[in-house]
DNA sequence: ACAAAAACTTAGTCGTTCCTAACTATAGGT
DNA sequence: ACCTATAGTTAGGAACGACTAAGTTTTTGT
C-alpha cells in the first residue's frame, strides 16, 4: 500500500540497535546507562534516540524502567552483526588482518556495504557460522545459532577444556590472548585455581600460563567429555 | 606548535575535493555550477562549502568565477580516487562484481576504509594501474598516470584501434558497451561513419555493430600505428 | 549600451545527532 | 518512612550539511 514512508535508518540507529541486542542477550532489559556507557555518548542522548526509536517501532520503551528491541528491532541488529562477523571473518582469511585489528574496520564496514557485497563475501568464505572471535554469524534470515559457552572462569582445576569463543571487546586482550594460543579451537587443561580469587594456572600446547581472573572471564570453553567433530575453524 | 586542531574531513568534503579534481581535469576552473549538478546538490550548498573549503585549504576560490584545488585538497582528491578505484578493481576481480556495479559500492566504501585496508588490496591485487574501466589508478604517493586517450568519436573509417578506456558514468552504458565487447584491450575497427553526424559502424571481434555518436563519444582508445596519416573526414 | 537572462552568493531554516545543565523519579540505608 | 544518592528525562543549544528564497554580479542578445 505505502511503502512511500520511507524508513530513516541511519548510522546512529544501526548502532544503537545492535548494540542494544548485544546487551539484552545477557539482561533482558537494557538501561539508559547501560547503551550510554558501551555508545560512549551522554545519557540524555540516549533517551533521546530510545525515544525516537520507539517511535519508529525499533524497541519498546517504558520510561525510567528499560527498553528492548521489537521484532522489527532484532531483525536489524541481526542484520548488522551479520555484516560486522563476516566482514571480521573476511578480513582475516582475505586480507589477511590479525585478529585483534578487524572490530574497528568491520565497525565502519558494516553501515555502508551492500546486501550484494555480504552475500559475495559468504560465498566467498563458505558460509560460514562464526567469525574470528568464535561468534555465531546471523543468517541472512535473521536466525542465529545461540552459544551458550562457560567461561574459563567457571572451570575447576583438572578439567581439560577447548576454546569456543573469546571477547572481542578490546584488542590489546585479543593480542594477549593470541600470544598465549589462547584461540578458538585451542585446547588447555586448567591446572589449578589459585584461593581468594587468586589466578589461573593452565597448559596451553604444552607451556604452563598464569592467567588473571578477568582473562578468564574473557575466554568462553567447551567442556571436552561431550562432543566430538566440529567444522574446521579460521586461525587469526 | 599545533596539530592540535584536528582537520575536520567528513565525507562530504572528500566528495567535494574529490569530484572537484575530476572536473579540474577538464577545465582549469571549476564553476558552482558544474559541481552543483556533479553533486546533485543545490549551487547555494556548493558556494558554502566551498567557502569553508577554502578557509580550511582545501582550495582557491574567487567569489563569481571559480575555485580550484590547492596542492593540499589535490592530494585528498587523489586519495579518495585511489580507494576508488582500486575497490573498483577489488569488487570485480576478488567479489565478481560485473564492472557496471561497482561505481555505487565503490562510492560508499571509499569513504568508510582505512589506508591499511586500501594498501592490502592493492597488494593483493598486484599493485595494479588501472581500475576495470581503464581509468588510472593513483599510487600511493597520490602520483597519477594521465592518460589522453582519444575517444572513438575521433576516429576514421578504416581505422583500427584499441579500447583504452569506458566512461563509468552510466552503469546502463557500461552494460551496453560490455555487451558489445566494447572493453578494454579490446581490438576494434571502424569500418565507416555515416555522414550528418551519424552513427559510427564498427567491427569487434568479426561483429559488426552501429554505434551512436553518444556512446563513441564514452569510449577512449589508442591508435594502432598499423594505419594512415591522412586524414580524410574529421568527425568534430 | 543596456535590459534581460543566467550564474552565483547571502540569509535564514530545517533535520540529524550530539552535548550540558537542570529537573524528576526510583532505590537504598538508617 | 524518609531522605539522599543514583539513574533517567527534559530543555535548550551547537555543529553539520543540506535546502529555499531573495539579492547580487556577470554574461548575452539586440
Amino acid at each position: 500500500m505505502n511503502a512511500l514512508v520511507r524508513e530513516p535508518r541511519s548510522q546512529s540507529i544501526e548502532d544503537y540497535l545492535k548494540v542494544t541486542y548485544q546487551i539484552q542477550e545477557q539482561s533482558q532489559w537494557v538501561t539508559t546507562s547501560a547503551l550510554a556507557e558501551r555508545l560512549g555518548h551522554a545519557p540524555s542522548s540516549i533517551t533521546n534516540m530510545v525515544q525516537k526509536l520507539q517511535k519508529l517501532g525499533y524497541l519498546d520503551y517504558t520510561p525510567y524502567y528499560g527498553f528492548r528491541l521489537t521484532d522489527k528491532g532484532k531483525r536489524l541488529a541481526l542484520g548488522m552483526l551479520r555484516h560486522h562477523r563476516l566482514l571480521e571473518l573476511f578480513l582475516v582469511k582475505v586480507l589477511g588482518y590479525t585478529w585483534d585489528r578487524v572490530h574497528e574496520e568491520a565497525e565502519r564496514l558494516e553501515h555502508v556495504v551492500s546486501g550484494e557485497f555480504v552475500e559475495r563475501i559468504d560465498r566467498l568464505l563458505g558460509h560460514p557460522r562464526l567469525d574470528p572471535h568464535g561468534d555465531p554469524i546471523p543468517t541472512e534470515e535473521g536466525r542465529l545459532q545461540e552459544t551458550t559457552h562457560p567461561r574459563l572462569l567457571e572451570c575447576f582445576a583438572g578439567e581439560s577444556v577447548m576454546v569456543r569463543r573469546v571477547s572481542d571487546a578490546s584488542g590489546e586482550f585479543l593480542r594477549y590472548a593470541a600470544e598465549l594460543g589462547l584461540v578458538p579451537d585451542a585446547r588447555i587443561e586448567v591446572v589449578e585455581c589459585a584461593p581468594f580469587e587468586g589466578p589461573i594456572r593452565i597448559r596451553v600446547q604444552g607451556k604452563d600460563h598464569y592467567i588473571g581472573r578477568d582473562a578468564a572471564r574473557r575466554i568462553f570453553v567447551e567442556r571436552k567429555n561431550a562432543k566430538s567433530s566440529k567444522p574446521k575453524r579460521p586461525l587469526p
